[in-house]
RNA sequence: GGGCAGUUAGCUCAGCUGGAAGAGCAAUUCCCUUACAAGGAAUAGGUCGCAGGUUCAAUUCCUGCACUGCUCACCA
């Protein structure tokens, strides 16, 4: 064995060979329970980010922790067509072309799309394939290939059937660049500054008029009333009035309505039905006029010659001039949130447009439901009431888009000859209809819009297990519900809320039981990863120069539940050095054991630090394994982190060294087989998380032919080594260790130098103890002999320390500096003091002693004794040395 | 405006069913000791955001406030 850890030959074998061996691929087995989860499908725009690296190794590691349980585990990889966003880029490679979409027609830019998606919608998954990911390659699944179209039909047709979804013309988000409808949840608000424009209203046959505030001045030509809060003083008299529209010269009423708020601006609010949600309720209620006067490429329309065909800016702007001579009482700078299309950032228009909606009202009611019966429960659980109150909150969804790259909608509507569409009710189908039910007519035309995305999305848990084909497929039957869905909280609402929604109403079963969500990585300054900042650490890199094992733990480490994580070269750094150690400890193990022919299976723990070190690790396993289990994941890591270097090496090894040195053949053999034991189940618990590593080592202390950590199971066999008195005794010695340790490092003692030490027995609770395991205290202490005693006087030119019972005495002629010694006992001496002075106070206190349990009073008493002892021991000394 | 997090050592974060403040990185000192210098030993550094309350005891529980971040929302 190497060295150093030399990590990129060993997880490219690993790699190789969990997919060559399908270690993942999952069948359906009824003796065995199930694991599911299904990949949050990357877009297959992308390229592995660090949210994916961690959002993957998060998943990786319940999968490969479950398998080590004995679960029948299955991860389903796939990809997302990832509607607006790939049509986008493939639009832009066209820009560099010089064309345009259009230039090519649907049919071609859909084959362009797809050659696209052939090229390099696959880098994605080979990427996760080299961050170890255990996957089952064999069900890999695409959102728009053939048994996910089927789901995405069947899907609709459902619905269609049921009435849920229908189509109609409404107030909807429109992005102008996109040219398509988006949901409510697709808009980003962000604030930007701008104006506040207060505009006269003049009332019809008065020289009085009311002002508005507004924040689109051009939207004034799409005005059907201004409206004004019913308890609103002010304005009282003039409801029912009639306005005259400035500019337009139309008239319109004042009405009054709930929803306007008497404390912002003046308390007169324009309507404008056709282009603002409100101003749309509004005009519902009181049955106003909606006039839509911006386009669907974002210009104006449909009003006075002057201002068509202008852009929305360009009107704002004319008609604030044209507004101040008469009509414009004031401008005041004003921010204000904006909405921007959450795939190119343009500023989203709200307008009238045909669309298709679905009903999502019981769906939601149910999916309300499930979580607060915690049939599904959120970890962390902080997210169960964002999660409510979005789809208490919900209203239908806009799931048509304008777009081509997407499930074409499977509605078809009868023509004439002239391909006109006639009267007859569309029909939702899978393939286009042979004849009209209506009219017998044999011409039909396709709905020409697609699918929102999300909507396959929502379908995703039922549909990679091949729900589309077969709604009583085995695998389906087997792994639905799935057990959890990881994700980042960014996509709660667009994508989690949804496939519970679906997956209530198609199989009125929930998708999955537990929703794991993690945080955003960032940063080491706590700023949003993003190409435009340049702040993006690519995985793939992090891999190439830490190794993946480094990287994997980095991110488990940081992914305490529900927060979001900083993180930078550091903390790669330190999960790579952890690996080393890993490497070098069984290293070491490995090199004793090639030394003797063969190890016993049984052990019996003869000495303190065996007791004690097996104690640690059923310990620190039990808590491993429920960390894993309550998605603690970055507890797991910090937990065999510090298992492993503080108590495991630092301490257990070295002890180790005494027997391991030996020349007893059994004595040797009986350590050894206590070092494998625990470091064979450590790299069980560890394998979730650092999967190379441990592979390589338990192949290597196994049998290098064929045994697979990912295919071994926690043993059952409960060996019960657990003695709490072990931990105890065992911090005693520690105790002792350390304190010479600092007494040796103060004295500025060379670690190389050994030297004798004098042990005056003040108390005799730790005496056999110390004596026993005395060699502990040599070896790892350099202390080359120790003299027990009572009443023993103190050398000349010795350092003191009183610990656990003694009073040691290292004799260091030659080597000591008597005026350190007097300050560093001085400094020692007023630590001790005021210990005394704490614990006296404390137990004088009559309302503690009274109340605070005996425990706690024996602690103090304790402390208070030991205090005692040292002031009078260091006294003493200080004396003598003057 | 509503909701949710967070505020602990220079940095990144643990700890919180209430009983003498922890880790990693960075800093300082010493050491290439026969697994590991990607290492070992030791040191220094914190009135645990502020103010109250409950308690014998509060970083930990309660209330209020401040600041930071996220998120939702029809303030034109």
């Amino acid at each position: 064995m190497n060295k150093v850890y030399e990590f990129k030959e060993i997880e490219k074998k690993w790699c190789n060979f969990w997919i060559e061996k399908k270690i993942f691929s999952a069948k359906p087995d009824k003796s065995k329970k199930p694991f599911t989860i299904v990949i949050p499908p990357p877009n297959i725009t992308g390229s592995l980010h660090m949210g994916h690296a961690l959002n993957n190794t998060l998943q990786d590691i319940l999968i490969r922790f479950k398998k080590l349980q004995g679960f029948n585990v299955l991860w389903v990889p796939g990809t997302d067509h990832g509607g607006i966003a790939t049509q986008n880029v493939v639009e832009k490679l066209l820009k560099k072309e010089g064309k345009t979409k259009y230039d090519l027609g649907r049919e071609k830019f859909l084959e362009k799309m797809w050659q696209w998606r052939n090229e390099t919608g696959d880098t994605i998954l080979n990427q996760l394939k080299k961050l170890g990911c255990g996957l089952d390659w064999d069900r890999t699944a695409f959102t728009m290939d053939e048994s996910r179209s089927k789901a995405v039909k069947k899907t609709f047709i459902h619905f269609f059937n049921k009435g849920l979804i229908y189509r109609g013309k409404r107030l909807v988000n429109w992005c102008p660049r996109c040219t398509t409808a988006l949901s409510d949840i697709e808009v980003e608000y962000e604030n930007e500054k701008s104006n506040l424009w207060y505009i006269k209203y003049p009332i019809k046959n008065s020289n009085d008029f009311i002002v508005v505030a507004t924040t689109r001045p051009e939207t004034l030509l799409g005005d059907s009333a201004v409206a004004v809060n019913p308890d609103d003083e002010r304005y009282k008299n003039l409801v029912g009035k009639i306005l005259i529209l400035p500019l337009v010269n139309k008239e319109i009423k004042v009405v009054s309505d709930f929803i306007i708020d008497k404390n912002f601006g003046t308390g007169a609010v324009k309507v404008t039905p056709a282009h603002d949600s409100t101003d749309n309720e509004i005009a519902k209620r009181h049955n106003l006029e909606i006039i839509e006067i911006i386009d669907s490429d974002g210009k104006m329309i449909n009003v006075d010659g002057k201002y068509v065909g202008l852009t929305v800016l360009e009107a704002r702007k004319k008609i604030a001039e044209e507004l101040e001579t008469h009509f414009l009482e004031k401008v005041e700078p004003y921010q204000h949130a904006i909405g921007r299309c959450y795939r190119c950032s343009t500023a989203i228009e709200p307008i009238m447009s045909h669309q298709w909606f679905l009903n999502v009202k019981e769906m939601s009611e149910k999916a309300i439901d499930v979580a607060n019966e915690e049939k599904t429960k959120f970890y962390p659980s902080s997210w169960k009431k964002p999660y409510i109150l979005w789809l208490e909150n919900l209203r239908d969804w806009c799931i048509s888009r304008q777009i081509w790259w997407g499930h074409r909608i499977p509605v078809f509507y009868c023509i004439d000859d002239k391909g006109n569409k006639n009267e007859c009710p569309p029909i939702a189908s899978f393939e286009e209809p042979k004849e009209c039910p209506h009219c017998k007519g044999k011409n039909f035309t396709q709905d020409e819009d697609v699918l929102d995305t999300w909507f396959s999305s929502a379908l995703w848990p039922l549909s990679v297990l091949g729900w589309g084909e077969d709604e009583n497929n085995e695998s389906l039957n087997y792994f639905y519900p799935t057990s959890t869905l990881a994700t980042g909280h960014e996509i709660l609402y667009l994508w989690v809320a949804r496939m519970v929604q679906f997956g209530l109403e198609l199989r009125s079963d929930i998708p999955y039981k537990d929703i794991f969500i993690h945080g955003i990585v960032r940063d080491k300054h706590g700023k949003k990863m993003s190409k435009s900042l340049g702040n993006v650490i690519d995985p793939i890199g992090v891999m190439e120069n830490f190794g993946t094992d480094a990287l994997r733990f980095a991110l488990a480490q940081a992914a305490a539940p529900g927060r979001d994580m900083q993180i930078s070269d550091e903390s790669f750094l330190a999960a790579r050095n952890f690996a080393n150690k890993i490497w070098n400890a069984s290293r070491f193990i490995i090199m004793n054991l090639d030394a003797i022919d063969s190890l016993d299976d049984k052990f019996c723990p003869s000495e303190l630090a065996d007791i004690w070190i097996l104690s640690e690790f059923e310990n620190s396993s039990k808590k491993i394994k429920s960390f894993y289990e309550t998605y603690n994941i970055d507890s797991a890591a910090r937990e065999i982190y510090d298992f492993f270097w503080t108590k495991y090496c630092d301490w257990y090894i070295e002890l180790s060294k005494i027997r391991i040195m030996s020349d007893d053949i059994k004595t040797k053999k009986e350590v050894l087989s206590i070092l494998i034991y625990i470091l064979k189940i450590f790299l069980q618990l560890a394998s979730p998380i650092m999967p190379f590593i441990t592979s390589e080592i338990w192949q290597i202390l196994n049998n290098p032919d064929c045994q697979i950590i990912a295919e071994s199971h926690f043993s059952n066999d409960s060996l019960e080594f657990f003695q709490e008195t072990a931990l105890n005794k065992m911090s005693a010695i520690q105790e002792i260790i350390s304190n010479i340790r600092t007494l040796r490092s103060e004295m500025n003692i060379s670690p190389s130098v050994q030297i004798s030490a004098l042990f005056n027995i003040l108390d005799d609770k730790n005496t056999s103890l110390v004596k026993e395991n005395q060699d502990y205290i040599k070896r790892l202490a350099k202390i080359n002999s120790i003299e027990f005693g009572k009443n023993i006087e103190r050398p000349k030119n010795s350092a003191l320390e009183v610990v656990g019972g003694f009073e040691i005495f290292l004799p260091l002629e030659g080597l000591i500096d008597i005026e350190k010694e007097k300050l560093r006992l001085t400094k020692e001496l007023s630590n001790a003091k005021q210990e005394l002075e704490r614990t006296t106070v404390t137990l004088q206190n009559e309302n503690f002693t009274k109340r605070a349990p005996q425990s706690e009073i024996d602690k103090i008493k304790a402390r208070q004794n030991d205090a005692a002892t040292k002031i009078k021991k260091i006294n003493g000394s200080l004396n003598f040395l003057l």
